[in-house]
DNA sequence: TCCGGTGTATTACTATATTAATACACATGG
DNA sequence: CCATGTGTATTAATATAGTAATACACCGGA
């Protein structure tokens, strides 16, 4: 079994549910094939671990991968990317990211701030997200 | 009293609960200079229509709103925007921004976009949310 | 077999978010 | 005064989110 040095980023009081964090991040990763079918995702109580959240938290974002077709648990051994999931067709996963960019824009001129300096946030933004 | 043009994005499947979204958005409007001490918010009931949301839910949003000094509550009148509400400094809204752009960004490379694909959509979404 | 890991079941609990409905107090304008 | 708007109080309900604790079943390796 190969460990993943897999990390989900939760942020507590961002206001969307821990769970769906999860969720959403594993369905961003196999749309974006970072996750493969036979991949394994860290275990529910390394994730609660990492995160300080309560296991049964992870697993229930789990168990809504599971129903949602993207992963298979494998008891004792861990969750695995199903082999019917599959990256996700470019402009789809376009959309995707869209959805997520223009609240944030729209904030940040809500925020008083000019296209220039949206720019250079998303610039420095990207840089850093290059590692 | 002024009626305020002012719509607030609501968007109930983004998993931030309403209210929230409702706060973070005034906030932000009076960081940015575009709500401004004496200024009146759109009141309980129109958003609840315009947002179908019950009308209590909007009201706890003010409540929060009140309680952090950002407006004042003014019975048969409505929400006026406080005297004690200023505009942030440059450089918290810009980090507020930032902690915006950031994730979205990050979801952006998981879902396998290149770093000129997210750019594109940026530029898209920036000139979108130009109007 | 033992050990260390995996996820699960289970019941109960707490906290939060949202809603309902309706009458009330307040404000403004005609 | 009436009409139309404002926010509020109130009690109760429902739904959701998260947690606790612990033992169980399963898995793989030594």
């Amino acid at each position: 079994m190969d460990t993943s040095p897999l990390q989900f980023d939760i942020a507590p009081s961002s206001g969307v549910p821990i769970y769906r964090q999860i969720v959403d991040q594993v369905v961003a990763l196999v749309a974006g094939g970072r996750l493969t079918p036979g991949d394994f995702l860290p275990s529910v109580r390394q994730v609660a671990q990492t995160a300080d959240v309560n296991p049964m938290t992870v697993s229930k974002a789990y168990g809504l991968l599971e129903s949602d077709g993207v992963v298979e648990r494998i008891r004792g051994q861990g969750m695995c990317v199903s082999a019917t999931a599959t990256s996700g067709p470019l402009a789809e996963r376009r959309e995707q990211a869209q959805q997520l960019l223009a609240p944030a824009i729209h904030r940040a001129r809500l925020l008083g701030l000019t296209d220039k300096q949206i720019r250079a946030l998303f610039e420095a933004s990207l840089k850093d997200s290059a590692k």
